[in-house]
DNA sequence: AATAGTGCTTCCCGGTACTGGAAGGTCAAG
DNA sequence: CTTGACCTTCCAGTACCGGGAAGCACTATT
């Protein structure tokens, strides 16, 4: 499969996989005899991890160890395991966050015009219930 | 508040507030008689929902019309209401691919060390299960 | 077989969103 | 009134790409 396709597939433009691939994110893909680059189904979702992950703000050193983290699921099982469930801790902050985001869009969506008494505290609302994270 | 005192409230680093300011993400804030940037709650409360929406993959450029989508709520509510519709489906598109994430994760921290057979899916967990997004 | 079109290659430049460091002013404490 | 921790501006550098040029590869047609 070519990178066009494997962009399609993944959702990462063509460009951006160059890019993984030149910082070592993903390992250099195999190539046809013309010197195209040729990638299969493993590669394209490790390719779809990325896009999600970097969609959700996780920075490409995170990327890198949380993709280590799989390529080393058959050793040192112990370190991968406290490492994944810190990583599942930070997920669930991000899911909170996102929550809370919806929350306080919803009240704007559903506020008709008008109905806001002055003390609404819409801006309480905007920022501080997760103010703890 | 001086600009330290509002970073360790929000989680932004100064830094970055000043870039904030620079950029015009956020109003330039007032100032004290020694030059002293000086913010309020309010303004912690803002810089609170920057760190957040940035940590959760929105663009600056996305966080510009979230803001002014709060702050034109008292006007122009059917826009307003539209757009905070796109943009909590764009987060429930990101909570599930944080759920995702997680259960792909769990998997790989409750496999125990020789659990897996060799035909053991688990890269088609680590991609796959929300392919579709 | 030649050609046209699309997609691939590398390379280099530009852009966004910060981040670090230097040089110097401000403030509260001792 | 000096020290140390904060603040200020400014300039440079870094991370993560995206645009566009110049040229090769593949497919389809003529």
């Amino acid at each position: 499969m070519n990178i066009g396709n494997a962009a399609e597939q993944s959702g990462l433009p063509p460009k951006t996989i160059r890019y993984y691939e030149e910082i070592g994110l993903i390992p250099a893909a195999g190539r046809t005899d013309g010197g195209y680059r040729d990638y299969d189904e493993t590669d394209v979702q490790v390719l779809r991890f990325l896009r999600r992950a970097r969609g959700l703000g996780f920075s490409v050193a995170e990327c890198r160890e949380l993709l280590s983290l799989y390529r080393d699921r058959d050793r040192a099982s112990a370190d991968v395991k406290s490492l994944a469930l810190q990583r599942i801790e930070e997920i669930e902050r991000k899911i909170v966050e996102l929550q809370t985001m919806r929350k306080t869009l919803k009240h704007l969506a559903e506020r008709r015009h008008g109905d806001e008494r002055p003390d609404c505290p819409i801006l309480e609302d905007f920022a501080t219930a997760a103010a703890k994270t």
